[in-house]
DNA sequence: CCAAAAGTGTTGAAGTTACACCCATGC
DNA sequence: GCATGGGTGTAACTTCAACACTTTTGG
């Protein structure tokens, strides 16, 4: 059971939530960010899920979102977009340990939830998950290493990995999962880990480069048992006028 | 006024709604289907509408939204895609007009709303929009004609256009707006219409032909002043085939 | 015979893939 | 000096864009 108190009905609209994909990157691993009912013992994925919460009237559902993910992380600029709608009538309450899970966190867990599913993209180390008013505890899995959620989550994972995909494409998004300098290799490794499969090394550096919205610190790592890396940042004001011209894609 | 009854309180979820940009294609234009509230005195786009409706509970949304359509157009298997959520919280009553709408047709006018919007592909020519109970009565208008809509239809309305520009790159759904058998240049000529460009009429037919998803009916147009075009239809199988092999796009 | 749209190939430019070796550092 | 990842160029191939004339029909 949860400490804070249930948010009554008269605050929360008990028919639409939202609901946030938080991914982060490090090292060589794409990873979410999940929050842990504990409500069975021992460990399940099935009792982890994404956070999300039910929406104020008062707010817009981007706003919503932001707010599940300020209490979490206590980060506010976050890179947001929004997946779709999810609601299918029993898409919460199908497994025992969800509707046990909705009675400690709803003021009405038997009603029909339809939720808008986000993703959003942040750099890992800069913060810690908190345990919030809708979690126990909160933490980083390995991508790879999912492969069931609580509710729907598991779908909505899905979708938001396939639009990601879709869009790091288009878009040079994935400079939100990197720290502020970051090496090539970095920013490689990070497209190989979202696609699934290997870029050519020459091919990518190239493509890159070539797109100009990137900024050669001339600086280099160290202590690297390696020759050390260059280090980059993102170029915004580059970034800007790409995306008002238009890009079409990468051609990955 | 509308004639039949309101719905009550305890059918529908007085919160979520759906609402569908169902497109048409004839002859050189792209058109919408557009539903008019007869709420004013004269012509206004401002009253007119994408049609939609509150969900009931038990069904999910895609079921809602092939409702309305059905309720509307008569058509069952519709092309259905969803866009997303849309949900200000004064997104619906921001105008007098929409106001005066909401309270001809909605037990609950003041309620918080949330849509989810689709947009739908059919076949102009196979049917006809009738009145419904939404609806004093609908009709097609040209998407070059349309500046304003009710409530926040409008944006809904380019965001249904800039989804199914994405789309039609990667997928060939423009398929669903043409008839059984259709010539390579009504299809070169809905392509243009969809993308807001022309396209090289040499360079188009040669990828579409490429694709190998058209079978030549072997068969010509008859009674055109000019000389007589071969009509296609499309191929279902290869087009599953590519489908699952996955294609990019179109490189347009 | 005229008007109208159908149909058809080639060429130069650009972009994409595949591929192998030397370099700088820490230990 | 060796292990580790950083960094670099080219050649073959594929794809794309641009472009103009002949054909078939109805009137």
């Amino acid at each position: 059971m949860n400490s804070e108190p249930k948010k009554t009905k008269k605050e929360l609209n008990p028919n639409v939530s939202v609901d946030c994909v938080i991914f982060g990157f490090d090292l060589n691993q794409l990873y979410v960010l999940l929050i842990d009912s504990g409500n069975t013992e021992g460990y399940q994925q099935s009792r982890m899920a994404v956070p999300g919460d039910l929406i104020f009237d008062t707010e817009n559902l981007d706003e919503a979102a932001r707010r599940v993910l300020k209490e979490l992380t206590g980060i506010e600029n976050i890179y947001l977009e929004q997946i779709g709608a999810f609601g299918d009538p029993n898409r919460i309450g199908k497994k025992e340990s969800d509707r046990k899970w909705l009675e400690s966190i709803r003021a009405q867990p038997e009603a029909r939830v339809i939720t808008v599913a986000y993703y959003s993209l942040v750099k890992m180390p800069n913060f810690n998950p908190k345990a919030s008013s809708f979690a126990k505890s909160a933490g980083w899995a390995p991508i790879t290493e999912i492969n069931d959620l609580a509710f729907d989550h598991y779908e909505i994972l899905e979708s938001a990995l396939e639009q990601l995909k879709r869009k790091i494409k288009i878009q040079p998004i994935g400079f939100n999962l990197l720290p502020e300098k970051f090496t090539l290799s970095q920013l490689h490794k990070l497209y190989e880990c979202i696609l699934g499969k290997d870029l050519d090394k020459r091919n990518f550096r190239r493509k890159i480069l070539n797109l100009d919205i990137l900024t050669n610190l001339e600086e280099k790592q160290i202590g690297v048992p390696h020759k050390p890396s260059q280090l980059f940042k993102f170029n915004e004001e580059n970034y800007e006028k790409l995306s008002l011209e238009g890009f079409d894609n990468f051609g990955f």
